[in-house]
DNA sequence: CGCCGGTTTGAAGAATTTCAAAGGGAGTGG
DNA sequence: CCACTCCCTTTGAAATTCTTCAAACCGGCG
């Protein structure tokens, strides 16, 4: 399931020069990380909570999320993952994993090796910004979630992670036609939301006959945006994606 | 409102050398940055949603919290912040505030100007690496919070935040014969659990009757440590302390 | 064809919120 | 020094959201 291929990095390096673009200099430096691909089918644990990672992994394809398990066995997802984020760069200074990474689809991503990391952030600290800054959105997501998980009714709160979800395909050219892939089950939003299996079932009918939305084969359409996003209450601020990106297409 | 005093980072310093002891060199850059103190009375932003800070805050004394107001007027808060911590960090490299600060009670605290930070980092790698795992740290805890309002029961949540409280002041030298400050109204562990006063105030009865912490003038005693964090199933890894300085008082 | 994971529905139950109102306690002004 | 005020805490009762339990359904895959 191992192998090398040579631009396996592109989807990061989209997404690290849609901030600033990236100089020539750094796009090689990247380019020149020596990764591993690796392909996990889904519902496999890329890594485990207590871990210690010597590598960070890049998405490339497939969708991944963090998660906890609590006592008693319920989980919580804590942030989903599609190509070009690098979801568990944190364990580059945090040593010990106190989360999980699952693949919830059959996933291709790069392994870079924490050495390597480390050599290009010293030797490019303008990367190593931007990638600090990577972190950070990270962080803004969160709050994001705990606002919705917190103080968001349920329908408001499936139908942001909804916006959420279509904003970040868009940026990464995944959306056409107001569509994006959508292979979550609703296990997987009710424990990113704090919501059971059924709830969440109910919520996405009410959104459904809302005409919101329509589902099918694993691909959502967005039927109505503007109503979506105020329904939703959503502001895509925190997700500090450029504005010319954003409104382009929405 | 506004002084200068040399040695206010000290907390800061102090919970920067936790990790890794600091080299001189280092505290000498840190000790040498240009801070304006400012003393800021309770209930009073800090900093608002929308702002483009040009300094980040080092807390020296009393309680902040960051927050997101969100339609409907409830307001989320994401994380508390006690003496030696950072709150706006991340303001570095997000220019655009997506939430506020605010201050819970009345605290000092001392501004760093963005652009001395920006040299600071440049010119000692290894302290932007500590801050950047500060940051990182300040991630994993908003994902411990994500797992309490998204899946703990309102019992276990306030328990939970209260033991987390407990081994932060600790870790500062803030927590004496098991009592730590408590300032918090219980409006103020609402919105950061995800509770409505009144459920926030039931619970902490609950807290009370059965013995686990006792609160009054604004301090609260833990009362059985072990069976209180049992019971909020708190495992202070995610605080990402080390071992020796968790193990030692508790 | 039959299995399996995921979806859907109904009904009952639990946790939590909302509404309403009374009870402190600390600071302020008289 | 007292009275007043404001904010926070506390309590009760009713309403609501969401969960749990149970079971049927559905679609893709071996």
């Amino acid at each position: 399931m191992n192998r090398l291929a040579p631009d396996s990095l592109a989807p990061l390096l989209r997404k690290l020069s849609s901030h600033h673009g990236l100089s020539a200099e750094e796009a090689r430096a990247l380019a020149a990380l020596p990764v591993t691909l690796r392909d996990v089918p889904a519902g496999h644990d890329i890594i485990r909570q207590g871990d210690h990672p010597v590598h960070s992994c890049a998405m490339i394809t497939g969708l991944t999320a963090r998660f906890k398990i609590i006592r008693g066995g319920e989980r919580q997802i804590n942030s989903f993952h599609i190509p070009g984020d690098i979801p568990d760069l944190q364990s580059l200074f945090l040593e010990r994993m106190d989360h999980g990474l699952t693949a919830l689809t059959a996933c291709s991503i790069a392994l870079i090796p924490h050495r390597s990391l480390d050599r290009l952030l010293a030797d490019f600290p303008s990367l190593a910004r931007r990638l600090w800054r990577e972190t950070l959105v990270d962080s803004a997501v969160f709050q994001e979630w705990m606002c919705n998980i917190g103080r968001r009714p349920a329908p408001m709160r499936i139908a942001h992670i909804i916006c959420e979800m279509f904003v970040r395909y868009d940026n990464i050219g995944m959306a056409h036609d107001l569509r994006i892939p959508f292979p979550f089950t609703h296990a997987s939003l009710g424990d990113a939301q704090g919501l059971s299996v059924v709830h969440v079932n109910r919520v996405l009918k009410q959104l459904r006959q809302a005409e919101l939305i329509a589902i099918e084969s694993r691909t959502l359409t967005v039927l109505d945006w503007p109503r979506l996003r105020t329904f939703a209450d959503f502001i895509p601020d925190y997700l500090h994606i450029p504005q010319a990106k954003i409104t382009a297409t929405i």
